[in-house]
DNA sequence: GGCCCTCTTTAGGGCCTT
């Protein structure tokens, strides 16, 4: 028999900029929590600072103490900021209250490797992988309970270009306070592990990933020095899209993320082309998708997913041709 | 840029993401 995972739908906090001043003590909690569970400590030493995965790589770069000063001293930073000092929250992990909805996804047959979907949307600076950056990350972890979103605004030191598509402009970014990519990496990347089951496997889904969200992703972390970690795999919700497209008597006008929340009546929350607003509106239309395809979790990581080395291995064959 | 579709595959155009 199929076991059923319930995907959970996250009510507020989450499209707002927050109230006042918690956003790095929010990191600082969450952190020290992580640190502290048994559940962190058995994903491997490797994740359990700040500074002490792939220091490999980091040291290996150019000004690499003042990096390794500057990640290595959040933790301070946390604790020295005041209130006072900060005008908005910009990271925000929080712990929402889940409304269970209609909506499942069959589980994979597979229960020994459980599977977290974390559904995830990046804001840029513009269009262009090689020379814009990521100024927003919002995720959710679709199985729910506690700390099951994060969401944060990155500060990219550069002109924003396109604030008439999503409103962040340079004054919301470009500030002391708002962590930069090098920063943030560490923290994300724990996010994701804290979230993985003990022996799991984690996919990353978000709407045009292949062509978007997850070039920016590798750049920002090669930029950084970082890799993403081999067993992240991710999904292009396009792909399902196209498919439900083309599926007999559907009236689907459009793949984009608009037209799927149209056609799957799914009201927006917060502003759209905010992080955490698409977010949740990829959540629902995954849900849909996956029920309307017939989807399994385990099918889904099967059939649609991709890691970096996957995709890096296919654009070779391609070249070589 | 990657993907899909077609007026195709030795290519070109449109869609989608910001």
């Amino acid at each position: 028999m199929k076991a059923v995972m319930s995907f959970s739908h996250f009510l507020l906090p989450r499209c707002q900029i927050h109230t006042a001043g918690s956003w790095w003590k929010k990191v600082h909690d969450f952190s020290r929590k992580v640190e502290n569970s048994s559940k962190f400590q058995s994903l491997g030493p490797n994740i359990c600072s700040f500074h002490g995965f792939h220091s490999k790589r980091l040291n290996n770069i150019e000004g690499k103490n003042i990096i390794s000063r500057r990640v290595n001293s959040i933790g301070q930073q946390i604790a020295n900021l005041t209130h006072s000092s900060l005008n908005s929250s910009r990271v925000e992990i929080s712990e929402c209250k889940s409304v269970h909805i209609e909506q499942k996804i069959v589980e994979n047959d597979d229960t020994t490797k459980p599977i977290t979907i974390i559904v995830f949307d990046t804001e840029t600076t513009g269009p262009k992988r090689k020379d814009d950056r990521i100024i927003e990350i919002a995720l959710q972890d679709l199985s729910g309970g506690k700390n099951s979103t994060f969401q944060t605004l990155v500060n990219p030191d550069r002109i924003v270009t396109n604030s008439h598509i999503h409103g962040i402009s340079e004054d919301m970014v470009c500030l002391p306070e708002v962590p930069r990519m090098e920063e943030l990496i560490p923290i994300f990347v724990q996010y994701v592990k804290s979230r993985q089951k003990p022996g799991g496997q984690v996919l990353l889904v978000s709407h045009n990933c292949k062509s978007f969200d997850f070039p920016f992703l590798v750049n920002e972390f090669r930029r950084c020095s970082y890799e993403i970690p081999s067993d992240w795999h991710f999904l292009d919700s396009m792909s399902l899209a196209r498919a439900v497209k083309k599926a007999e008597g559907s009236e689907l006008s459009s793949i984009s993320l608009q037209s799927l929340r149209e056609y799957y009546k799914i009201p927006l929350i917060g502003q759209a082309h905010r992080a955490m607003a698409d977010v949740n509106v990829l959540t629902q239309v995954l849900q849909k998708t996956t029920h309307d395809l017939k989807l399994t979790s385990s099918s889904l990581l099967k059939n649609y997913a991709f890691t970096e080395t996957s995709n890096n291995s296919k654009k070779k064959k391609k070249n070589s041709r």
